[in-house]
Order: C-alpha cells, then structure tokens, then sequence
DNA sequence: ATGAAAGCGCTAACAA
DNA sequence: TTGTTAGCGCTTTCAT
C-alpha cells in the first residue's frame, strides 16, 4: 500500500491518506446504479436517462471520482494514448509538430504519450518496445529509417502508424512529411540563380540532413560546381556549433559565397560568426537556413531560408492515425506537405 | 477486436495480424513454467533460478513478447509513469528541466509522461486531473500557483508531488527551485554597480518574470531610482518580441540604460532591435537576459543573463521523487538550486 | 434504459 | 524456488 502525506492547504497538519480510493463502484453505489450504468454515463453519456446522468455526475463530482485508465484501458483495449517519438524533445523544430499532433488528438480524446530517441536506430527500438508497453492505439515515428526488430514489433503490434518528416513510396502505414531530396536540389538552384559562385555547407550529421546535402552537392555538379565544402558538426545544432562550422570552412579557405545549412540555428551561428569577424552578409558570406524558425524574420539581418509546415506536419499525422482509429477509409496514405524557400535578406 | 493492416518489411503482402495476441500465459506456457514466474523472471530476475531464467527469456524472445504495463499497473498499483506539467513545451528552458528530470527517472525504470499546461492555473487544473486518471507513481509541476480544486485533487492522488521552479517555505511536498524575489533584487544591485543610471525592463507577462520584475523594481527604488518603464509582452517569448519590447521602451523615451528582460530570447531580440537601429549595445542599450541559454555566450556580442541550472532542477527533482518512491527519508524537501549572474558583454 | 456477469493481462500474497 | 489463487477497476456482451 503506498500512501503518502502531503501538506493540506494550510500548510500544517499531516494526515494519511488514502490513495485514490475512490472507484467505479462507489460512484455506483452512491448514485444508485450498476458499474455499467456509470461507466457509460462517463463514456457514452448519450446512451444514459437524462435523470440518471444527473444523479450520476453529482456523484462523481461529490467523490472527485477520477477514472482509472489503466483499468479502462486493459478493459477496452484502448488505451487512449498515442506514442510520440521525436529524436531530440529540445529541438524546437520538432516540438512544434508535436504540440500541433498533440492539441489535435486532445480534441478526440487522446493523450500523446512522448519520447525521444536521439539519432540512432538502436535506440529507437528500445523506445519502442518500451512505449508499446504502454498500448498505444497508435504511433507517431519521426523519420522513415527503422531497425528491422524495431519494424517488427510496429506491425506486431497492430496499431496504425505514421512516418513523419520524410517521404518514401512504400510507408509502414502511413507517411506524412516532404521530400529531402528536392529540398537539397531546390536550394541549390536557388542560389546558383542567385549567381553565387562558390557554395558551401554547415550541416549537422543527422541522416536527414545528410540526404539534402548529398542531393544539393550532386546538383551543383551538375552546375559544373566540383568544390563544395562542407562543415559536419554534432547532431543538436546550436549557436555555437554554427560559428564553430563556419570557422571551419573559412579555415579550409572558403571564400566569398552561399552557405546551406541543415538548421535555422546553424545559419544563426553562421551568420553571427560572419559578423564577430567583420565579413559582411551577404556580399561576403551568403546564408540559406534550413526550417523557418520563428526567429529567422527578426534575426538581423532576416535569415533566408526552407520553409517547412511543421504544424501541417503534426495536423496532417494527427487526421490521419485519427481516421485509421476510425476505421474511416484513409484517401492518401503518402502525404507531402512540400516546402518553400523564403528569400529574405542573407541570400 | 481492433486490428490493422500494415505494409511488411518488403512492402509487399498486406495481412491481418492479430493484435497483441501474446500475453504472459503464452509466454509461461512456452517455457513451461506458471505465469507468476514469467513475472518475476521480468520483474525481478534475482528470485529464479538461473536455469528458468534462461527458459523463460529465451520464451519472450521467441515470441516477441511485450509485457501489457496496463494489466501490470492494475495489479500492482504502481504505473511506473511519472507526470510533468509544464507552461510550454516550446519553450526550451522547461524543456532541459524535463529532459534532466526524465534521464534520471528512466534509469529506475520510470516513464514521463508530459503534459503542457498554458500559463493559467484552469488549464493546468484539468491536466492534472487528466494526467491523475494515468495514475503516474508521482508527479512534477511547474511553479508553486494552483487552484484550489488541482491541490484537492494532488491531495488525494496520494502522491509524492514536486513543484519547480519557484520556492516556498510550504509546499504541497517537494519544491525545487529559486526565489525569483531574490532574483529580481540582485539584477537590480549588479546593474547598479556597474553604474546605469536608467533601468527598464522586457518581460514576458508570466507570473514567475512579474515577481522578478517587482522585485527589481523595489530594490531599484530603494536606490532612489523610480522610474523604470516597463514593456510587457505576451507570455511565450520570441525574438520578435524582444525587439518589439524594446521598441515599445524607446517608444516611452527610454535614453541611454539597462534592460532587465525575462528570458535569453527576449533579451536577444532587444540586443537585435538595437542593432538594427544603429544603436551600441552595451553602450547605448546594456541588456541582461534570464536563463543562461545556449546561445547567450555566443551571440554577438555576448550576452549577460543570470544562470539557472535547469538540469540541477529536473535531476533534484527526480532525485527527490525517486526517495519518496523508495520510501526513504528525504533529507529536505525544500531544495533551492540558486542562480548566478554572468556578466558577459551586454552588460 | 439499465443491470448482471465475465474477463482484460497482470501481480501479490500465500502455499507447497 | 515455483505454483495457486485472487483480485486490481474497469468495459462489454447479453439479458431484462
């Protein structure tokens, strides 16, 4: 029996408690009626007499009755719960998908249950298994790179499931999220119509951004641009490690030209490097972002960059996973939610 | 029965998987054991024998099996899920708490689970008990301001609770934290030492900044200072409103002084707001943030702010929790992590 | 519209 | 060390 005593109000006396006493049945009990006759004036309240509803609910406000979901959940075999898993919970980028997939689900009455995998596959499947335990009724998936095991325990476990922040012909379930490839080959055009000559990269090694740069290299060669530097720096972008990625390719003597990096922050880091050592911008270093963060209008000055939908992202995933719980037909299982350039003052 | 149909590994074949069919029963009757021992080879493996061990794990492995935490939380009345309520997921500073507070937890095998609750105390109200119907082992709050009603209810959860961010001499439990008042009082002697003879401040209009605000104020006043404009904010801060922040101050005529701003962000879009109107920072606007964030020593130039050790916060927090859950005695149940100012460029 | 009864999958005494 | 027996608190047919 775990009890334990909290200050009252007052501040002053401790008295047990105890803990969480109060069930289904005494509400029951109280309100004169069968378990059942609660349990569906909780959940279907449609299906109950107006006058039995009424006596109901005064009861449960009465007892402060809170419902046990876990019992609810073994019951019904729902639990209620959506699995979130995003690779870094203190990347912006992705907290606001989740907060947008989390505000729409809370409308039908679902609570997202949020987990971070970092960067790589092993950990992912941990994570995984472990929020499975929980019995998700279905699961949200950042990226469509997942370890074979990790594959296995998804379609195992029965659930819908949807990819996000990347595309593929061929999802899980289903997928939402735009095109890396065409982000890379995209910026690159961008610039070179820009007439920029020289062109280089600060990026983070996350395997996402790992695919635009490749796309955006192999579309400058076929510019007949050979030479593309390239700054990797670790995986949680910061300030700090845009500065340290510029530094590093002035060091390698990139001269004047256009920088892509993987992240709205990187190109702060760049931009704000560019500027501690006098280099203007952009006549000296031109700076693309990656993301349109909320600060890249008001950084000074405005940062050039991809606009991604993130919200879209977190509504779309959220509709969809909402019309698979529904048994409702799904009209696309491959959503893109594409992208923008926004050109504005470092590019 | 709720079933659903994913692609498989190869893409190909679409069939129907029964949902979750393996419970504990398959697994014993697998290995040949009873159930009770499956459990205890999962829960606590030190109590079987080292040969049923073996068989029993090499049972789980074959069937893929993934324990239902629902049924197990049921029958042991411990979920081994821990709630954390805070004002904003987007905001990174509360996000580095939880992230400490949730490293810490998952290495006694516990699970956050992560609620948003806006900067009023009705939504946080309904979270809690939201979240309570989870049955979490404990829960984390943020700031010290509930409601009557959400108190009652923690109350009767019977739950070890820890409240952050803030102090007070009488918390529901547990409080980790730092005294904003404390805060505000040691802005306003630092700046004026350094010799500012006009004060202004750059606020997010959330509860915690206000009482920093006043404080700073009234020590400010106490030095004969007793105009200080004020330019307050919408309560999720951003670069933007930093700069409008700014704006608004020099709007009121606000000369040549120092600006208290409630977050990095803030303060890193008044220093840019100076920037782009050609004024010298620290010069002609010295600004001091509140956080310490990442970027703030690598902004250009560097930022003064006062330090907060978020980590110290989730990982007390958790450490705190984790005796209650233990049953051991916890040393204090008041823990003030304090602050630091660090005097960088801005000011 | 409501009630009775069975059971969801697991853990926790207690026995053996 | 392992097995047996009861539930945990709910939802869900199926009756009524």
């Amino acid at each position: 029996m775990r009890t334990h005593e909290l200050n009252s109000t007052t501040g002053g006396s401790r008295s047990r408690q105890k803990s969480q006493s109060v069930t289904l049945d005494v509400v029951a009990r109280l309100a004169g009626v069968a378990p059942a006759t609660v349990s569906r004036a909780i959940n279907q309240p449609e299906k109950v007499a107006k006058k039995t509803l009424d006596r109901v609910n005064q009861a449960i406000a009465s007892t402060g009755y809170v419902p046990n979901l876990l019992a609810g959940g073994l019951a019904s075999n729902r639990s209620h719960l959506v699995a979130a898993i995003v690779p870094s919970i203190i990347n912006l980028v992705y907290v606001e998908t989740i907060q947008a997939f989390s505000n729409k689900l809370r409308d039908s009455g679902y609570q997202v249950l949020l987990g971070e995998s970092g960067y790589g596959q092993e950990t992912e499947e941990t994570l995984v298994a472990t929020v499975l335990s929980r019995r998700p009724d279905a699961i949200f998936l950042t990226g469509i790179q997942h370890s074979l095991n990790c594959r296995r325990q998804l379609l195992a476990a029965g659930i819908p499931v949807v990819e996000t922040w990347d595309l593929t012909p061929s999802p899980l379930d289903l997928v939402v999220g735009f095109s890396h490839d065409r982000v890379g080959e995209t910026v690159a055009e961008f610039l070179f119509q820009r007439g920029f000559e020289r062109f280089g990269i600060v990026s983070a090694d996350d395997p996402r951004a790992m695919v635009r740069n490749k796309a955006y290299v192999n579309a400058l060669k076929g510019r007949g641009v050979n030479d593309v530097p390239v700054g990797i720096v670790e995986a949680v972008s910061s300030l700090q490690r845009g500065r340290q990625g510029l530094a590093n390719l002035l060091d390698q003597g990139f001269g004047p030209g256009a920088v892509f990096c993987s992240s709205d922050t990187l190109a702060q880091g760049v931009v704000t490097e560019a500027q501690s050592r006098g280099l203007r911008v952009p006549e000296d270093i031109a700076v693309i972002g990656f993301g349109d963060q909320n600060f890249a209008a008001h950084i000074f000055p405005a940062l050039t960059t991809v606009k991604i939908d993130r919200a879209a992202i977190g509504q779309k995933s959220a509709q969809a996973l909402l019309a698979r719980l529904n048994d409702e037909p799904v009209a696309e299982s491959v959503i893109d939610v594409g992208f923008d350039i926004v050109a504005r003052e470092t590019a």
